[in-house]
DNA sequence: GAATAGTTCTACACGATGTAGAAGACGGAA
DNA sequence: TTCCGTCTTCTACATCGTGTAGAACTATTC
């Protein structure tokens, strides 16, 4: 899978946090007066789009083209994609229990917990 | 932490493969004849050595300059690198509880149970 | 049909990476 | 002690991904 830059990920992070899709106006507007993370740029609308372009390539959002100001969404979780990436590590490795060993050695004792609680419900 | 490219993760694999130091030259035949993935490059020596020395200045390897030829070896261990890469993503994700539970999902049985292990050794 | 809002094309700068020659440094042989 | 071969450092360039946006084109609406 390709990886994000700074950009992107920000687009991304607000398509994410977003219920419903977003047009590329609402995004720029986003970034701008943005809460979350990578806020305080103030790009042009084309930028935007650009990035949002890329991404569409990359397949990581879905365009609407059928509306007019066009409607983008993110074509997965955050959730999904960050432990898709997690898996990709993982896979990249030759001694995968080597490496999950380590990982949850330095994993918060909250999670832990709820490691633990996910691997009892399965 | 930076991202390794192709070729610098190849050299990386190479360093971790092997148990000693090794110089610039081995990494050269290592990545020539090498065994492992990666392999077929015909690169010119000096091509190694800035690849050497980009990681060195990225701290993935050390390199010992009082020998003659220089020898290089891996700062971490694979797993290490993999695990923290791991944590990195995992970082990046304001619900990483919903990470965490979308990566357990996808995790092999045979993993599954070494998981189990893990945590009841903690 | 003209103004307006939105989209696509094209373009450029910049940094990371792959790649290596030329030039410099060093250690051993003569 | 000088020279030679080996190894390292410097410098350089091509390419690719990303950030950034103007210019030109298209569709909508009055």
């Amino acid at each position: 899978m390709a990886t994000l830059g700074e950009l992107e990920r920000s687009v991304m992070d607000l398509l994410w946090d977003s219920a419903d899709a977003l047009t590329a106006g609402a995004i720029r507007d986003g970034l701008a007066h943005g809460n979350a993370a990578g806020a305080g740029k103030d790009l042009a609308v084309t930028t935007v789009l650009t990035v949002l372009s890329r991404l569409e390539a990359k397949d990581f959002v879905n365009r609407d083209r059928d509306t007019r100001p066009h409607l983008f969404r993110a074509s997965t979780s955050r959730a999904a994609h960050m432990a898709e990436l997690m898996h990709e590590v993982l896979g990249a490795a030759p001694d995968r229990e080597a490496v999950l060993a380590r990982f949850v050695g330095q994993v918060s004792p909250s999670e832990v917990a709820a490691l633990r609680r996910m691997l009892d419900g399965k």
